[in-house]
DNA sequence: AGGATAGAAAACGCTTCGTTCTCTATGGGG
DNA sequence: CCCCATAGAGAACGAAGCGTTTTCTATCCT
């Protein structure tokens, strides 16, 4: 037969064990980092069973993608100082903001992922990638209707270009992304690229 | 006592075995991708013991940063058209090239590694970036030479931007990266950026 | 109340890890 | 040739984590 009920708590159901896992799950991300990261240890100190995990999610990776999802839920705002430079500082100097959080943790783990594992990145892109890549192309497109940008600068391919520099460098230096090299990716590659 | 001794074949010794046990570790990475590679099948399929790969590595991720080490031992050559253009395409498409290449699985464990730990890409990136963004400087300054390039783009920052780029591609799309990302990189971003 | 479902705990067999031990091939030196 | 030191190969070990299954039952809904 089963064992002596030991349980510590209520049961908690849903959408609330949910954000109890996920919880669970980015505290244990910063703790022991990525490499360490077990679905055991996530489900302990979330006080649940490893079925109730896997019940949701395959395994980790997928756990994990989840957790990042519900920790960074939006792109944030379209800034709008009415001057292409200031905007697009504003712009990166979000995107440095977040990656530099005590969560920016979480994004390397979904970098790790996607790197491992391709169809993970095609799940996800849009979330990830598209959207902020959306975001600057607004960004540009403002710019151009008040003539800062020169007419072949609105395209996809250049407006995916600073965020795609702060997701390098985020990967390749260690590290906190500096005001410094924000304001380098701006004035030595973003606006001559964009003024010509 | 010890086991009676069932080995199939004569020892190797340094070099030698180091060579075998890369060999192993590159065909295992293709065959099973990095999230189930093993040192125990790593161990196996170069026919040693799991002790010699711990005598030389603390662990998987150490060892397979030195096999992709070994499979892309130089960054190539500096083009030579004569032709901002022509260089630009020719550098980056050898890139793409090796990122399309089977052992571009061999590259993605180097991200994930990376991007799970920081203290690797410290360790690493004169090897995997800073070689490649010399390279890139050099032929951006060959080009403001022979007058092709604007002033203002003669630096490490500019120069770096097509690796970073195509690094940002490989990670963020599936697939092979076709000639036609590469112009795209090359007319939309790299061209205007250096030219002006 | 009854019924269905999902949650919590325990247990299981398997795999891999990192380490240790034993035997000895191998290389180098005299 | 001999001697010595070292590293390589194979086996074994205990621990950890995996993914799954089972049992009991809290919880929700009707």
């Amino acid at each position: 037969m089963g064992g002596v009920d030991h349980r510590k708590g209520p049961r908690r159901r849903g959408d609330e064990l949910n954000q109890a896992i996920f919880t669970a799950a980015l505290e244990e991300l910063v703790e022991v980092g990525y490499q360490r990261l077990t679905m055991e240890r996530v489900a302990e100190r979330a006080r649940t069973s490893k079925a109730s995990l896997y019940r949701r999610w395959a395994g980790r990776p997928e756990l994990m993608m989840d957790a990042v999802i519900h920790a960074f839920p939006t792109v944030g705002e379209l800034p709008d100082t009415g001057e292409l430079r200031a905007d697009l500082f504003a712009a990166l100097r979000t995107m440095a903001d977040a990656l530099n959080s005590p969560l920016g943790q979480a994004v390397r783990s979904v970098l790790a992922e996607v790197a491992i594992d391709q169809k993970a990145m095609l799940r996800h892109r849009e979330r990830f990638v598209e959207r902020r890549n959306q975001l600057m192309l607004d960004l540009v497109r403002r710019a151009a209707a008040r003539g800062q940008v020169r007419p072949g600068a609105l395209t996809p391919r250049v407006a995916a270009v600073g965020p795609a520099l702060m997701r390098d460098h985020f990967l390749t230096h260690g590290g906190p992304i500096t005001d410094e090299v924000v304001a380098e990716i701006v004035d030595e590659v973003l606006v001559p690229l964009l003024r010509a």
